[in-house]
DNA sequence: TAATATACCTTGACAGATGAGGTATTATGG
DNA sequence: CCATAATACCTCATCTGTCAAGGTATATTA
């Protein structure tokens, strides 16, 4: 785990929003898919996670339903609506953009 | 002006250093200089300037010292140190690698 | 049956960014 | 000559995202 938090903040939701593009996720298998995408270099903080699903759900981009599997813990699903989708394409962008600044401030 | 400061946030000590890289500077010649290499997309606030050069002084990477220009505002230049230079190298590798991780995880 | 893994959640504290306020000097347009 | 803008510095209180530390509950495994 080397990534400084202040270097990765800001970028959280946009995480989330990415792995929810795909499909329905929950807390949990997020963090894990973080952890295998980056050979366990970043890992979400649980607080992290949970504050970001809130803040998502308040602005509309993403909608919660609990799992109905038979065994285990239960698990909270989340689902990104039309308007996350489109957050997460500025996000996108805005990422894009300050990569490209960044890069040239630091040269 | 575009990029929010949650994405920026972490870069601003980096940003500092390497302008001090090329030559010594001040407060207000590091700003201007920063809007002009983004064409005005980013600036650094002036309190978040500031608070950044103590923590870069506190930290050893910085040293500073008056100008003695005859005429003009007073200036407080500041130059980087032996350990800024390490540091900046360091932050500069936590970029490539941030950057690469945040790539992963936003496809 | 104890330990581990899965899965969720909340609270308080922290640190960096910033708005708003301040000071002082010099240059400039009317 | 005077008002305004530009240069140049600084501090403080507030805001926000992160996170350590704590908690709950269920299922699996040694």
């Amino acid at each position: 785990m080397s990534i400084t938090s202040d270097i990765i903040r800001g970028h959280t939701e946009a995480i989330i929003l990415s792995h929810l593009m795909e499909r329905d996720s929950y807390g949990y298998q997020i963090n894990k898919d973080i952890l295998e995408k980056t050979d366990n270099r970043y890992e979400l903080k649980e607080a992290t996670l949970y504050t970001a699903f809130r803040r998502l759900e308040q602005a509309g981009y993403i909608t919660a339903y609990w799992g109905n599997q038979k065994t285990g813990a239960r698990r909270r699903y989340y689902s990104i609506t039309p308007e996350g989708r489109a957050a997460y394409c500025g996000y996108k962008r805005d990422w894009e953009e300050a990569k490209e600044l960044i890069d040239k401030l630091l040269r």
